[in-house]
RNA sequence: GCGUCCAUAGCUCAGUGGUAGAGCGCUUGCAUGACACGCAAGAGGUCUGAGGUUCAAUCCCUCAUGGACGCACCA
């Protein structure tokens, strides 16, 4: 007698019990895997998730396509690596810690260098661990074996080397440029990071002398170097090359009027105040009129407040500082008048709002332009498809429009560039006192470097690198670029699949390293998937209390019912909405996949010597599922996973459960009614109608009345409905894996113990 | 300003150049040899609007309206 199955699926239980058995048949290892040597790689790099937190419904969408990737070629004979990640991600990870150091009433800007980097790294393998364990309840077939951390030593090591590639090949350079500054983080933020808001503000119109010019920062008024007018502006022609005096907050003040293209006419008086040292259009006006005006004159400094250059207003917030600047100028009589709401957008640090403040720092910086014609070149040829295809517009756009990346952090969690300055002063080696020698001012190097011709010390730049400038990597880095044997094998990789959110922080950054490094794209396809919302089509996030926690859904309704969820009505570039309800249904579909095995498990009959005696419907019905197992393939190599999975819940509930085993219940009953029809009836229902003596099937019956032969052919029969539906059963189980590992795993346990589905064909 | 996407059932979304689909919800009836997390039957749609291409448009094209987003910005 086959073993009984509960009526419901524990998922809890068997998850766990299940991922064990995976993980130590050491099948997510491709040099493990049961197949021949001629079976080809099939290489997916995993987005690796920040080690600051626990995973995130987004989390869970990519663990959810990424395995059904990986499932279903290593099904289909690939020799599959999935190689998991953890990102140190820098940036991210310090304002995490940051807040976490305020509850508990510290402040990294007083901790000792060496001692927060070492709560910060343990503070990371924390969640790291965490991370993990969460990556395996959602089921990730990944190789584990193979795990990286961005702060892994050969990692940093090989991103030395490209820093070094870089600046020898004139692409990575260090100037002083006005930059996005966070004046609550105190570090610079590449343009990707700043993110813009509308705001009203008052817009002042202040006097210079014989002109007169508007500005939302009157406040930076003290750094004005010049002023520029457009050079077509007949209005101003006059003063252009002229110097004017004017009376200032602080006293008299002179002018160069300079002439520049960056100058719209049309706006405001049509004439504007250069203030290089606070923002970056008048930084560039000066750069190109050096010769002219004086340069950098800084007012504001690191914290956002005014410098003892702006006398009474010294050490006032920007915000305050406004105000009171603008009552001067009003009691002195250069305030012309003031539009009260004036709409803009206000540059703003995307994690935490507070207005950016341009600044003048020296930074290091990657020239773009020749990287992203060649990633944009490699695109065009084809060599590498993106899903959605409309993505690759936005890809060329913003490569063609691509500016020089800002890579310094002034943060401690990352990895140090590998930048050496000579001090100031020389000092002499013993005996070599009057030289007259050139010393070196700056080395790349990782470790510390010796002066040749002196012994003065050199000094390590105290930044680190923005994170994705490591991650713009990762492909290459993870395989062991550029002696390791997995490169050779896995690299280009097949599938880059992420959000669409970081196209630019990271899917194009890897296209411009990998093809910059390796000379080959990193990987053959991108496929983008969109933003996870809730019910209302909110943005989740943690400050509206509407984050769906995966693991915690996972845990209530099972992760298979959550993987189709997030599967099931989702397509490429489109955000996803999630709902209990959703989740909910399919957890219900997995119930109804456990009945469908159970019922046919305990219909199994005893093994005879009888022929099998297939009906023309059992062909039929074979046929069709031939049908439906041809187009899931398709769907699936297609990255169609929604209407894979769509088909095959429609297939398995209202075809193979709904009609076909109902259908073949008749062939089935043979012998006597099995003994747990009746212990499994809910007592109390039906017993009068469906009595033993008015309800007797016919089949039986007639198996009572039959001669031997004839006993023979409809065991025969009965032998062919089992294989059929067992052959289903097998064939949806195996179709449906790669979507709801878990509880296909299970079930093909009952039916072939010993053998895994995980790598059945 | 430049660009991208979306508009289909009450809700959330698939889909297709030729009778319009799913999940959830709703209505009605149900213990039927696994499943009430179930079974059966059913209601519900001018596929945003206006043009165009076509024998035929929800689908392709143009414009409009409403919504989401990205990029670049003017002080």
């Amino acid at each position: 007698m086959p073993e009984n199955l509960d009526p419901r699926y524990d998922h809890p239980t068997i998850e766990a019990k299940i991922y064990d058995l995976w993980e130590k048949s050491g099948f997510f290892n491709p040099d493990k895997l049961p197949y021949p040597k001629s079976a080809k790689p099939y290489t997916v790099i995993m987005p690796p998730p920040n080690a600051n937190g626990a995973l995130h419904a987004g989390h869970a969408v990519f663990v959810t396509l990424q395995d059904i990737l990986a499932r279903f070629w290593r099904m289909r004979g690939k020799r599959v690596l999935w190689l998991p990640g953890a990102d140190h991600a820098g940036f991210e990870t310090q304002v995490v810690f940051d807040k976490k150091l305020e509850k508990e009433g510290r402040n990294r800007f007083q901790i000792p260098r060496e001692k927060l980097w070492q709560e910060m790294w343990n503070f990371t393998q924390e969640n790291k661990k965490v991370m993990e364990n969460q990556l395996r309840k959602l089921g990730a077939s990944c190789d584990w074996s193979r795990e990286k951390f961005t702060l892994d030593p050969d990692i940093i090591k090989e991103v030395h080397r490209t820093f070094v590639r870089l600046y020898e090949d004139g692409l990575a350079y260090r100037d002083v440029r006005v930059v996005n500054w966070c004046p609550k983080h105190k570090t610079a933020l590449s343009d990707l990071e700043v993110k813009y808001v509308e705001r009203e503000d008052p817009l002042y119109y202040i006097k210079y002398g014989p002109l007169t010019l508007a500005t939302v920062r009157p406040e930076t008024k003290f750094g004005d170097t010049a002023l520029a007018v457009n050079p077509k502006d007949k209005r101003y022609k006059k003063y252009i090359g002229k110097e004017i005096h004017a009376q200032g907050v602080l006293g008299k003040l002179t002018f160069k009027v300079i002439a520049d293209d960056a100058v719209d006419p049309a706006f405001g008086t049509g004439v504007i105040k250069v203030t290089p040292a606070h923002d970056s259009t008048d930084f560039e006006i000066w750069q190109r009129h050096k010769e002219e005006i004086p340069g950098l004159r800084i007012v504001i400094d690191e914290n956002g407040r005014l410098t003892k250059e702006t006398g009474p207003f010294a050490g006032l917030k920007v915000a305050e500082a406004r105000e009171k600047v603008a009552e001067e100028m009003k009691r002195i009589g250069i305030l012309e008048k003031v539009e009260p709401n004036y709409k803009h957008q206000v540059a703003t640090c995307y994690k935490c709002g507070s207005t950016l403040e341009p600044l003048p720092k020296p930074q290091w910086f990657i020239k773009m332009k020749p990287l992203a014609e060649k990633a944009i070149k490699a695109v065009e040829q084809g060599k590498i498809k993106f899903y959605p295809d409309r993505t690759k517009k936005v890809y060329f756009h913003w490569l063609k429009n691509i500016r020089d990346w800002n890579i310094s952090r002034q943060i401690v969690w990352g990895i140090r560039i590998p930048a050496w300055y000579h001090e100031p002063k020389c000092v002499p080696k013993r005996g070599h006192e009057g030289d007259v020698v050139k010393c070196k001012e700056l080395i790349i190097s990782p470790t510390e470097p010796k002066c040749e011709f002196c012994d003065a010390k050199f000094v390590q730049d105290p930044d680190v690198f923005d994170t994705w400038f490591s991650s713009a990597q990762w492909p290459f880095l993870t395989l062991g670029y550029p002696n390791g044997k997995d490169y050779k094998i896995f690299y280009p990789t097949d599938v880059m699949e992420t959000g669409y959110d970081i196209l630019f922080f990271w899917v194009a950054r890897m296209i411009m390293m990998g093809l910059y490094r390796t000379g080959k794209v990193p990987f053959k396809t991108v496929y983008l998937h969109g933003l996870v919302r809730d019910k209302d089509r909110q943005k989740m996030s943690k400050s509206k209390g509407n984050v769906v926690n995966p693991l915690g859904v996972a845990e209530t309704y099972g992760t298979d019912a959550l993987r189709m969820a997030l599967v099931v009505g989702n397509t490429a570039g489109n955000d996803i909405v999630i709902s209990e309800d959703k989740i909910r249904g399919y957890r219900n579909f997995a119930t109804k996949i456990w009945n469908i095995a159970r019922f046919i498990l305990m219909n199994k009959p005893e093994a005879r010597d009888v022929r099998v005696a297939m009906r023309a419907e059992d062909k039929k019905n074979l046929a069709e599922l031939k049908r439906l197992k041809a187009a899931v393939t398709k769907h699936i190599e297609k990255f169609e996973f929604h209407l894979a999975a769509e088909k095959l819940y429609h297939y398995v509930w209202h075809t193979f459960a709904d009609k076909i085993v109902e259908q073949y219940k008749n062939r089935l009953r043979v012998n006597e009614p099995p003994a747990f029809g009746a212990a499994t009836r809910p007592s109390g229902h039906g017993s009068p109608l469906h009595g033993e003596s008015e309800a007797e099937s016919p089949a039986k019956s007639l198996a009572g009345r039959l001669s031997g032969s004839q006993k023979q052919e409809v065991r025969g029969d009965q032998r062919a409905a089992y294989h059929v539906l067992e052959t289903i059963l097998l064939e949806c189980l195996t179709m449906l894996h790669p979507f709801m590992p878990f509880v296909t795993e299970e079930i093909y346990q009952k039916l072939r113990p010993g053998q895994l589905l995980l790598v059945e064909k």
